[in-house]
DNA sequence: ACATAATGTCAACTATATATTACATAAAGT
DNA sequence: ACTTTATGTAATATATAGTTGACATTATGT
């Protein structure tokens, strides 16, 4: 499923998916994947885009069903 | 870093490590290495031990240095 | 002392997160 | 219309998450 909420907070801190790939220091297609909801961060990625981000884990990574 | 904090909400939940790891459905191994600390497990098994622990992943993976 | 359960750890394997390069399209500015 | 920036999406390659099997050690129980 895709992840809006990671596009609304970099949308409210007006960076690019490239922006916010260059501060985590991952690519800009890793950044895309993760918006686009087909795939699986490690927890050290999703760390740092809530630094960046300033949101916390819960806010931009939980979600209640695990499927679909 | 060690990750005492699933250590002790394992414990409250009286877990083994091999309990959890099938309920999260991964190997007691990777449920080990992850306590010992050295590594960075993907965001789907945190939400699986979360889930297991009754924790957010606020409490169980957040880190405020990122390094050491 | 013995048995059993829980943990630590290693080696070899498989699956998948992430990188790199590249190209196509969409949006926004001039 | 043209240019630039942002995004979507492949293909191939590499690093590392997670598996499996095995053995040693440390509790805990009897």
């Amino acid at each position: 499923m895709k992840n809006l909420k990671i596009k609304a907070a970099r949308a409210a801190k007006d960076l690019s998916q490239d922006d916010l790939a260059k501060i985590c220091g991952v690519s800009r297609q890793t950044i895309n994947a993760i918006e686009k909801g087909d795939y699986n961060p490690t927890i050290k990625l999703c760390r740092a885009i809530c630094r960046a981000l300033d949101k916390s884990l819960d806010e931009l990574f939980w979600e209640e069903d695990e499927n679909e």
